[in-house]
DNA sequence: CAAATAATGCTGACGTGTCAACAACCCGGT
DNA sequence: ACCGGGTTGTTGACACGTCAGCATTATTTG
């Protein structure tokens, strides 16, 4: 049981900088998404990958691995917007096991009224702020960091 | 009603990172604290205030500025926390309105016993794979962004 | 001083995410 | 053909955060 290694100053401040503007910029976009569109941001997540689909329609575990999401979490937030009349489950032809989501009119019609303001708030709050340089620095970073964390979950 | 400027592919890039980042990394910075202290970020957040605050204790209000949450948030963690026994409400002095957060002795070591090892986690996936200039380009961004954002809020 | 206004903290209702348990189904080996 | 293990999706219980509304107390204003 040695002393830890607690932060310095350097590493302090970059660290709860980090820490406040992810908890800014996550709120900020959720308030954005709920107040110009009635969307919370996982709903913009699952209408995203739909809409971007062939066809519209995706099986519950491809949607699964588009998010990379929880079984459970899906399927909660599947059947709230199925309720809301956003998308639509049907029976999977091929695995009697599976379900396929299918987006509705009115989900294709939500998200492509909600994404030009979406993106116009994630430059105006993140994108835009950033010059070249900053830009792919911090995509360095965050592969770097993913990439650590996925390397520890594997190996356990 | 003008043509959305979309992301190009860097941009998209680099906001995918982030995107990918935040979110595995808090997932990873929770599940060591409940794995190995059995505390949540929330309880975490709290008892780092209390613990670096002479006496121990802090009015209701001081600590919501500490930790920038909502009045009810608080309500809601606190009771939760001190059914818990690692902290403690009491009158307040000089404003009748007031309520008084203590910490216990339970919180004290609680908090003594989390703060290794969740320091550890932050500087495994995050601080030291940074280097010097990173750190400072990813606190300069972020001190930007939250800027930006605060800005915002104020003028509506 | 009295009334209006603001601040403080609490609560209940609701939507969301996680966990464990479950039923239904697919596929492999024997 | 059948059994056993793995997969898929669902559900219920619970913890958490947000919102609107409330009672209580300070503070300002006339």
């Amino acid at each position: 049981m040695t002393e830890p290694r607690w932060l310095d100053d350097r590493e302090q401040c970059a660290w709860r900088a980090y820490q406040h503007m992810q908890r800014d910029l996550a709120a900020a976009l959720e308030r954005q998404l709920t107040r110009d569109s009635a969307l919370s941001g996982a709903d913009y997540e699952l209408l995203v990958v739909l809409s971007e689909t062939e066809g519209h329609r995706l099986r519950a575990r491809e949607l699964r691995n588009a998010v990379r999401w929880d079984r459970s979490r899906l399927a909660h937030q599947v059947r709230r917007m199925e309720n809301r009349g956003l998308l639509r489950r049907t029976e999977c032809e091929t695995d009697a096991r599976g379900t396929m989501v299918e987006l509705t009119d009115a989900g294709r019609a939500a998200i492509e009224a909600a994404a030009p303001g979406h993106v116009e708030t994630v430059r105006r709050y993140f994108v835009d702020l950033l010059d070249a340089e900053e830009t792919a620095t911090l995509r360095a970073v965050a592969e770097r960091v993913v990439r650590r964390i996925h390397a520890d979950d594997e190996e356990c």
